[in-house]
DNA sequence: ACCTGAACACCGTTCAAGT
DNA sequence: ACCTGAACACCGTTCAAGT
C-alpha cells in the first residue's frame, strides 16, 4: 500500500465525487475510501476548503494554455468559453465545486487573464473587454450548474427524484413548451446559443 | 409570546441569514434565535431543504406580476431580467438561496413562463425564444452570485478574508486592469452591459 | 514524515411525552 | 395543535501518541 499524498488525496475525492456527488463528499467517508483514518488527511490538507478549492484548481489545469496560437481576438474567446465549459464537464459537479471556491486560484485566474486578454485582441476598449471576459464566465456557470443539475437528476438517489413535484402544464404553457425545445435540441447548441449572442455585437461583427 | 408558524420560521430565517448569512444558517441555530426547541421547526416545516426551497419562493415573489401591462416584449424581457435581480439583492445571499434550490418553486416558475413569453412577443421565433430566456437566467444567477460574493467578502470574519490572498499583478495584468474598472463602473452598468449583449441582435434590432 | 485513536463541539432528524 | 427533551447517527477539526 503505498504512502498517501496530496495528489492521492485530490485524486480520491474525484473518485468520490465521481460515484456520489459533492453533496456527499465527507472528509471522513473520503478517508475510509482511502483506506486510511479521517484525522490522517488533515496532515496531506489543511481543511475540507483548501479541499475544495484545490479541486477546483485541479479542474480548471490547462484551460488556459497555448491561447497565444494562430486564431484571432473573438475566436479565442470563442474558444475559452467552450473549453472551460468542457473543463467543468470533465468531472461530476464540476461546476458546483468551482462555485464553492472562493479564493482565486492560479487556473481560475489564468482563465480570466486569457478572456480579458482575446477581448482586447479582437478590438473591444479596455473597460468593455473586462466585462464582456466576465460576462461569457457568469453565462458558462450558470449554463453548466445547471446542465450537471440535469445529471444529478438522472442519476439521483430515490429520495431527490421524489421531490421533483410534476409541474403544472396548465398555468405554465411556455414553459412546458419550452422544456419539449430543451429535449430536442442538442446540449452544444444550446450553449452555443447564447453564447453567440453575448458575443455578437462585441467581438464579432 | 405569540405562537410560531410557518411564516414566522421563514422570517426569522432571513433575519438569521441578513445577520449571519446562509452558511451560518442551521436548524439548531434558527430555532434558537426563534426562542424554541429545535426540534419544534420540524412542526412546521418538513426539513431543512424544504426551508430552503420556501425561502427561494419568498425570494421570487410578485417577480412576474403584472408583465402583461404597457411594455412591448423586448422591453419586458429587460424588466424581467432587472427584477430578478432585485428579488435576488432583497436578501443577503439570495442567489445562493436560490441556487441550492432543486425543485422548481412556483414563483420560479412563473418567472421562467413570462420571460419565455416575452421573448415570443418580441417575435423571436419559438425554440430561440426559450434558449434566449434562459440564457437571461444564467446570466442573471452568475451576475449576482458573484455580485453578492464580494459583499460576504466586506462583510466576512477574519478568518475568511484572511483566505484571500494578494493576487500576483505582475502574472495577470489583465487581472489587475480588470478589478480597477470593476471597481470604477457602477454594478448597474456592469449588470446591464451584459444583459444588452444578451439581448442585442435577438429582442432588439 | 506520516498515521492512529480519541476527544470536542457541532450538525439534521425523529419521536415519545407533555400541555 | 403545538412544543420539549432526549436520543441517534452523523459532521469537521485538533492533537497527543505511536511508528
Amino acid at each position: 500500500m503505498a504512502r498517501l499524498d496530496r495528489a492521492a488525496v485530490l485524486a480520491g475525492a474525484w473518485q468520490f465525487i465521481e460515484g456520489h456527488g459533492v453533496d456527499a463528499l465527507t472528509m471522513r467517508k473520503l478517508a475510509s475510501s482511502l483506506g486510511v483514518n479521517h484525522g490522517t488527511l488533515y496532515w496531506h490538507v489543511e481543511n475540507k476548503q483548501a479541499l475544495t478549492d484545490a479541486l477546483a484548481d485541479d479542474l480548471l489545469a490547462g484551460v488556459a494554455d497555448d491561447t497565444d496560437s494562430g486564431a484571432s481576438g473573438p475566436d479565442r474567446l470563442l474558444e475559452l468559453a467552450h473549453r472551460l465549459r468542457s473543463a467543468l464537464l470533465s468531472h461530476r459537479d464540476g461546476a458546483r465545486v468551482l462555485a464553492g471556491t472562493f479564493v482565486r486560484q492560479p487556473n481560475t485566474l489564468a482563465f480570466g487573464e486569457a478572456a480579458i486578454g482575446a477581448a482586447l485582441e479582437s478590438g473591444v476598449p479596455e473597460p468593455e473587454a473586462v466585462l464582456a471576459a466576465f460576462s461569457v464566465q457568469y453565462y458558462v456557470m450558470g449554463f453548466v450548474i445547471e446542465e450537471q443539475a440535469g445529471y444529478d437528476l438522472v442519476r439521483a438517489d430515490s429520495t431527490r427524484v421524489q421531490r421533483e413535484t410534476t409541474i403544472d402544464f396548465e398555468r405554465f404553457p411556455n414553459i412546458a413548451a419550452g422544456l419539449k425545445t430543451l429535449r430536442d435540441t442538442p446540449r452544444d447548441n444550446q450553449f452555443a446559443y447564447g453564447l453567440t449572442r453575448l458575443l455578437t455585437g462585441t467581438c464579432r461583427s
